[in-house]
DNA sequence: GTCTATATGTGGATAGAC
DNA sequence: GTCTATCCACATATAGAC
């Protein structure tokens, strides 16, 4: 009876890290057997196709946004759990200065081929967005919330494509702080 | 002496209409041969390499935005300029909702390889900005001009991209709307 | 200038020994 | 479960006839 061995976890992590690097299509399963010290006709036996690996990254970053959620939902004040995700994002934003929106830059990418699986990616930005918009509602803004939740996400791809575009780690961290401005100035009314 | 024919044109376009639909990587010279209607081998005659093919297409696109620009310089008025800039993304909104911004897009994907031609992307964008910035001093804002203007990059990149993600062609008019509201709503002082 | 045929390399995927 | 060797399709790019 085969022992379980850590294979499919590093094959799991360094296509994640590889793809948001290099992109899906500029990833080869070599570079990520590679990457991951596993010979590369043993990728198959952990993933039927790179589809497949690719399904099971977006799979384990929808699995880290739920935890994230989880972690912010001990916070009673929707405003701090908003803070709380921008927090994660300014932490994050060497990389995705680096990189582009681990998210955004695959959604991006795999809407332009035919692969199925865009669905997924469609789906994890949608669910950031659904919970922004929870956010917003749990803070009064019944009617806008979506609005509101849309602007926030807007401007939070936008910064991170610039920032990305122009190597510019700055440009994400002074939109961070603009969007954590912003919504300290979100009371009773507001104006987009 | 050899005739002009117009088969460096027709590559160009179709290599231009691919990439925007199918990413660099995803377009192969073959694609675009054939959309051009010209044969495979031909293309080399009129481009050294795939890239320098990808070059002129970047070109060809910081050229159109330059004879916009000259279109534009013909308005006195700078907020009128601006708006004349946010008029055409909205007339080209349903292909950047169906394929993302063909700048932003392909800024995003290039530096992710290391494809040499990166910088011509982000000089285009840049110098995007830069029109941006200069519209917004026209305007009275000096000191405030080139944090406006990455403001309003910022949400037009970031609604291109779930524009383009949510097949959500209203999405992106919402948001160039609403960038409207907001530049008629600058005049001495603002709130960013 | 134009086009066919092809060289060359790489990537996803499979076969099958161990 | 693990790994080597390899098949096959496709992509960039070149050679060379016309």
């Amino acid at each position: 009876m085969p022992r379980e061995s850590d294979k499919r976890e590093r094959l799991l992590g360094a296509a994640r890290r590889l793809i948001h690097e290099r992109g899906f299509n500029q990833t080869s399963l070599a570079d990520i057997a590679t990457a991951a010290e596993v010979p590369l006709g043993n990728v198959y036996y952990y993933f039927k196709t790179k589809q497949a690996l690719a399904s099971a990254v977006i799979s384990r970053q929808a699995q880290d946004f739920a935890q994230l959620e989880q972690d912010l939902a001990k916070i009673g004040d929707a405003r701090s759990r908003i803070e709380g995700f921008l927090s994660m994002l300014l932490v994050n934003s060497a990389a995705i200065a680096a990189y582009g929106c681990p998210t955004g830059s695959l959604c991006t990418e795999l809407n332009k081929t035919s692969s199925g699986i865009s669905n997924q990616a469609e789906d994890l930005l949608q669910h950031q967005l659904d919970w922004l918009s929870e956010q917003f509602v749990a803070l009064g803004k019944g009617e806008e919330a979506g609005e509101l939740a849309t602007q926030m996400l807007v401007q939070l791809q936008g910064a991170s494509v610039l920032a990305h575009a122009f190597h510019d780690q700055t440009l994400l961290a002074q939109q961070i702080a603009h969007l954590r401005n912003w919504l300290n100035g979100q009371h009773a009314s507001m104006s987009l």
